[in-house]
DNA sequence: ATTCATAATGTGCTCGTGAACACTATTTTA
DNA sequence: TAAAATAGTGTTCACGAGCACATTATGAAT
């Protein structure tokens, strides 16, 4: 465990050379004799150099820079979170020599979003981590990254065979199995069950999609019948409330309902003014959900931490950039359950 | 955003003196005349002075020593997870100057726990961080840290009024809370509940009253009248079935068990062996519980994260070290709830 | 006024790395 | 063969802080 360091100077002396002669093997910089190369090459591998980083941060003033490509929170509040996880890993690590750009781009826009990775494209970055909202868009911006040699990494949206080095996110058709489980615990034999997607023009449906199939994956295993399973499409734009009454008049044993996204205070703001129950179950620590957590409307919330995503995703960058280490393709995290009780930790 | 750092050079120049006069104020070294300490002083009061931590580190060769204090996991398993935080940090700070002393001792014997924290003791390190698991011993140790200035931290155990810069751990009467509400919202209205503690000799029994306060706590709240609450005590080296059975056989309406700590797996094959069914909810991801939890024959766990408990009590150690963060004395984290769904990603 | 003590201040080296530069040895070209 | 080009190698400085040591200034004592 107690591996010695060594340092240029030690390699140098074992080599036989100079410290110069050992910075230009170690960085492949030319200029050195056959034999004077095969002598260091023979210290380097059976000691396994790890250069200093602190002197290398001393050095060269700043060791990285990374750019974080993500939609500004003054459009979107959901990406406040996100933002927050960006603050949190810069005073972790600017000390260190690490800095991080963050560049916001207008998430309605796709022209702002082009305009923000050109930026990025032409500074001098070490590694890129991108919420890649506009998917035409985004790649061709990894293909510019590739050409330029750029390494880029994805969060919140997964994109199939983007070629990021690592993808953070949740794994969605688990959170709708874990919702289905959830709901399938306490609702009773001939109970039914209602899916509502509340769109909005900007997110992405795929999400949707992977959630809603995974609740009916599960209860199908759980034995639940498909006809049992009810959906809702509803476009924000309309009014929530006619579609969603007829839906729970219509079906009287229609005990619990799934919102896939973080819309579902929505939902339950309606369910409160006609003073009905139903077993409630959504997405996100918003303020009003929160709010309706908290009195009783809502039963469980899922949780994305937000936070973590961006955090977790810059840890993977420099843990990429400094150690070269072996990075899985994708790195998920927790689906959280949320309810009343244990709500405050998450929310500080 | 963007403030220029200063360096002990820039400051001798704006206060003409020297760099070594500029150290001996920002160290209060002494030997420096009224007039030039003002002016010194009034500069630094201006600029907000942050050393370069890389620099210190590269001079110092180590930052800090941060000691870590808790039982070896070839006593109790438990403690495995824990010691990978401690690695987990170790790996992130270690090339940045921090280093981290780890002392196991063995929990059932307090003699080497007195042995090891003497270590400590006689160490020269910049803070430690402890599993207080022998109350009174801790105390003496306590009072010894405070005699030489050692700054501690405690997790996973609380003591109250322990002097401690913070407490990093998981809010006990929350997650009895938590189990509480989990059971109640399948449970039926006439239906009753079972707490059960298993006791070892090791384990702190506050741990189990606070969390049985918090369950009967949010029952109380909704409603269930105490009555309908059965609380079963076994001491582990005692044979578990007969109490068990005897209680299940008297109240027929016993349809949840909530068991205060890990040992739910043995609570999970007495049901299983009899093939009863009732609701259970227990503690923390042990092999074991994991097993039962995926055969369905535990519905809920609340995990602890142990992992988290060290690597987060270390950030905050550093923080408090490196950056004079304002710590709040007690940290808290998530009381995370795992059912077969969202299992996967809590235990990789 | 000169010597000595001491307070105050400045200088120089170290940590490990990176990069510019200077120097030597060998080969190419006129 | 002398001059010039180039390959190979070693030396030196800078980064910022910390600390030992050298230097200077100030006052006291003879």
């Amino acid at each position: 465990m107690k591996t010695k360091r060594y340092t240029l100077k030690d390699i140098a002396e074992l080599a036989h050379v100079s410290r110069g002669t050992v910075d230009r093997v170690v960085h492949g910089r030319g200029k050195v004799s056959k034999e004077a190369y095969s002598r260091v090459k023979q210290v380097l591998d059976k000691i396994d150099y790890q250069p200093n980083l602190v002197a290398q941060s001393l050095r060269k003033g700043v060791l990285h820079e990374i750019a974080v490509l993500m939609p500004g929170y003054n459009y979107e509040k959901y990406w406040k979170k996100p933002l927050l996880g960006v603050e949190k890993a810069t005073n972790e690590y600017t000390p260190i020599g690490i800095n991080i750009r963050t560049f916001l781009f207008n998430p309605s826009d796709s022209g702002s979003y082009r305009e923000k990775y050109t930026k990025i494209l032409n500074g001098r970055f070490s590694a890129v981590l991108v919420a890649p909202f506009f998917y035409k868009e985004s790649l061709v911006f990894f293909e510019a990254c590739k050409k330029s040699g750029l390494p880029y990494f994805t969060f919140n949206t997964y994109i199939e065979n983007s070629g990021a080095v690592t993808h953070v996110g949740q794994d969605l058709v688990r959170s709708g199995r874990t919702a289905g489980s959830l709901m399938h615990k306490v609702l009773a034999d001939g109970d039914e069950y209602l899916v509502v997607h509340i769109n909005e023009e900007l997110e992405n449906s795929m999400h949707m999609q992977d959630k809603e199939s995974g609740f009916r994956q599960f209860l199908a295993e759980a034995g639940v019948a498909p006809g049992q399973i009810h959906v809702l499409n509803i476009d924000i734009s309309e009014k929530l409330e006619p579609p969603l009454l007829q839906k729970l008049g219509e079906v009287d044993a229609l005990k619990g309902i799934y919102v896939t996204n973080s819309k579902v205070w929505m939902i339950a703001g309606i369910l409160q003014q006609h003073e009905l129950d139903r077993l409630l179950i959504g997405y996100d620590l918003l303020d009003e959900n929160i709010q309706y957590l908290n009195a009783g409307k809502i039963d469980y919330l899922i949780f994305q931490n937000p936070q973590l995503q961006t955090s977790l995703g810059i840890q993977t960058i420099i843990d990429y950039l400094l150690f070269k280490q072996e990075i899985p393709d994708k790195t998920f995290f927790p689906v959280e359950i949320v309810i009343r009780e244990n709500l405050k930790e998450f929310i500080t």
